[in-house]
DNA sequence: GCAATAGTGTCTATCAGACAATATTGA
DNA sequence: TCAATATTGTCTGATAGACACTATTGC
């Protein structure tokens, strides 16, 4: 047995492996997703449902999953240096009717796209939570609920919102994606305390708004991580 | 099989699939992590050399990743019900000579084995930085180091560490395996306090050590998911 | 009694949140 | 001047950690 060539040992029915990505932006004051419309040919699963963007791996095009992941991401945004981590992976006998399948779950955060693209026939921002509640193509809406999940779940500790925004960006701005995102108000004070005090934050020359006191603009330091701070949000209540 | 439209559609180079778990316990009051051997047969890769624990998705034994996982550790220690988390996936054209290939990486938590299991020929529990440190086939280094960085990382707001003992533990106990993993002294009173007041815990009767006072035993009310904690250890230093 | 360990009480520095006050800009 | 927004200051309740104290067990 130990002995057998490579190719006898290899010679075993391999998964299927693919990559699919939640992007996330906020648009018109709303943490949007986007979703991307199923193929409808034949022997195409779920025809017409919508998804998450992704696709099978290229093992000729593809040097990496994360590359894979910011191809997609390319080829339907545009934006070429997201804010990616990887989310998760699925994968059993069942989720895709062609066979025992994996796929590998990023979620990336990107500024608002022009609004323009904000929906096409095969592709549309969706507000997160109604998104959930779609019927997603596969296993798509439990991949979806996980993201929005985690997404929230960091919001309360990281400085993540920082990488929906377009920089610079002023701290009532950054605020702003905070509350939109965690859909309940934080306190001014409270919220500019903490992230000055977490140094992520690098000056940016002063921006003035469309009225009131000029604001100063800031970009983040690091942009493959972000901050963590010692507590949660609201941690007593 | 179906129509040919799939089949075309189908037909195109699929990576390896593997699935690796790093095994964390507390053994002689060091935290350790189960190595394997690679075996020696011809076209194996990086014959002889320590590894985590792992191999390709069966197709057909596997129902789900997660199966896949338990499965192995099952034939690694004899555990059934683990704490099992999974910690990412390690995909690319060149991490294993065989070809395209990605895993799907977890990590498990579980009570000491038996002494005699402690180690052989081809497993071995050595204590985690000292792992970290050799070098390991494939991508396992940078994959066990990611797991003990994930796995120190939570030990500072999460109740891990109570998957690291045999069931009733006393919280002098969970105490030892706190600053066993995370490697200083905590303040008894404040780590009590966080542990009863966060609830995940049940009674279990009170337990007799080896001298001194009786303390209370105790279990963790859920065993699928561990407690988080409002704040990390030591916020403030 | 003593040694050893388990468990509790008290004090204090810290700090997040509440909210009031002040600063700056354009009209 | 006012309206609108940005930024800072002050107070306070909550609490994590430091550390001393008390409780229980076996000998």
């Amino acid at each position: 047995m130990k002995k057998d060539p490579d190719r006898a040992k290899l010679a075993f029915e391999r998964p299927l492996v693919s990559v699919d990505v939640a992007i996330f932006s906020v648009l018109e004051g709303e943490l949007r997703v986007l979703l991307a419309r199923r193929p409808e040919g034949e022997g195409e699963p779920h025809p017409g449902r919508w998804s998450l963007p992704g696709g099978f791996v290229d093992v000729h095009r593809d040097a990496s999953l994360q590359a894979c992941a910011l191809r997609k991401l390319k080829e339907k945004t545009g934006v070429a240096s997201p804010y990616l981590e990887q989310l998760g992976s699925w994968g059993d006998a069942k989720r895709d009717p062609r066979g025992w399948s994996s796929t590998h779950a990023y979620f990336a955060l990107i500024p608002a796209p022009a609004p323009a693209e904000a929906g096409t026939a095969v592709a549309e921002w969706v507000q997160a939570d109604e998104a959930v509640r779609r019927r997603l193509a596969f296993d798509h809406g439990e991949i979806l609920a996980a993201a929005v999940e985690r997404l929230r779940g960091k919001v309360e500790y990281t400085s993540l919102p920082a990488f929906l925004l377009p920089e610079p960006f002023t701290l009532p701005e950054l605020q702003h994606a905070y509350e939109i995102v965690l859909a309940r108000p934080l306190d001014k004070s409270a919220f500019r305390k903490r992230m000055l005090d977490a140094g992520f934050l690098e000056d940016a020359g002063p921006v003035s708004g469309a009225s009131g006191r000029t604001a100063m603009g800031y970009r983040v330091r690091e942009r493959a991580r972000p901050a963590v701070f010692p507590r949660t949000f609201r941690s007593g209540e």
